[in-house]
DNA sequence: ATAATTATGGACAATAGTTATCCATAATTG
DNA sequence: CAATTATGGATAACTATTGTCCATAATTAT
């Protein structure tokens, strides 16, 4: 009971492409390399996000990853699903209708106690998450994240992205 | 991202348990029985509850598993904690340390927006889980369950348990 | 005391899920 | 046409979950 790895990394991702000018697209080479992360397996994660439809991805030179949506029209609870997929956590498996006193399906017209308290915990979580936008992660970061690091990342973009400030 | 499938096991076990005369004790061989579960790994689930201090055992002929609290008493959080434990599910591999733009760690001193977010959300899933006791999801089977598996029950236990009624 | 019953916990094997890599292909730019 | 970039299938390594087995300890009844 464990979100994946991946999760995080397309969450910073989408906060990454999010302070992006808009029209630029970001190739993964640079994001992977912004992270640390390998390539090959983040590739899985951004072809997971451009799936569900979050962000756009441009094939050839100048080509690269940008956000589908503003930020404050993509949600937490989207990322989250886009990765871990939207399945309940909790699955019955209808144990009530095994062992010896097991009856008939029909019986059963709805789902049992457990499991819908189970799934109003997880509505509960999901809510919660949908109350937050990647606006709201973005606005957080700029906060809180160091400002040598900001001017460490500035300067990182400008020596790496093809052009910039030129033209 | 799932639940194990021991948790349901866990949660209709002491379902069952709560339903039993206080005072006696269940052998996991009729639990496994009942459910039509393998019985050397609903054990280990048994093992994670009695751990927890959910379940009380007792060893011996006559012996095995009775709840430790009233049905009250026991949390559905509580259940899922003992069997799937209680650790975050989000976990943060401080990422934004990482990468060539990375600093160290004193520069952070408290987790990201991201996080944060997360376990927000986890916090209202275990806020609604920690609401619900075992007397509701007793209540709740009690209700719904048809009055024809109650019948063969009743006869089933009658038949297996060791001294029902004779004295 | 002895025999029968029952839980414990360690070791182990099988299965499924996650993480990671590689490559051939397709699309785009210039 | 050449260079760049994403896609998705195949595959491998790693990890977690699921399931089994067994030697041991505790308890009860005879
Ligand atoms: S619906 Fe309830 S009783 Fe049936 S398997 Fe799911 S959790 Fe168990
Ligand atoms: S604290 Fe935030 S920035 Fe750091 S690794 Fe966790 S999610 Fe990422």
């Amino acid at each position: 009971m464990k979100h994946s790895d991946g999760l995080e990394w397309a969450i910073h991702s989408c906060t990454l492409l999010a302070a992006l000018p808009a029209d630029m697209a970001l190739p993964r080479r640079l994001l992977a390399e912004f992270f640390g992360l390998p390539e090959p397996y983040l590739a899985k994660q951004l072809q997971k996000l451009s799936r569900a439809g979050l962000v756009e991805t441009r094939r050839g030179p100048k080509g690269g990853y940008a956000l589908a949506h503003k930020p404050k029209d993509i949600s937490m609870l989207q990322l989250v699903e886009a990765i871990d997929g939207s399945e309940r956590h909790f699955r019955c498996s209808e144990l009530r209708r095994c062992g010896p006193t097991g009856m008939p399906p029909r019986q059963y017209p709805k789902p049992c106690g457990i499991a819908r308290t189970m799934w109003r915990a997880e509505a509960a979580w999901r809510r919660e998450l949908s109350q937050t936008s990647l606006a709201d992660i973005q606005q957080l970061g700029l906060q809180e994240t160091p400002p040598e690091q900001m001017a460490k990342a500035l300067a990182w973009f400008q020596s790496n992205l093809p052009m910039e400030g030129k033209k």
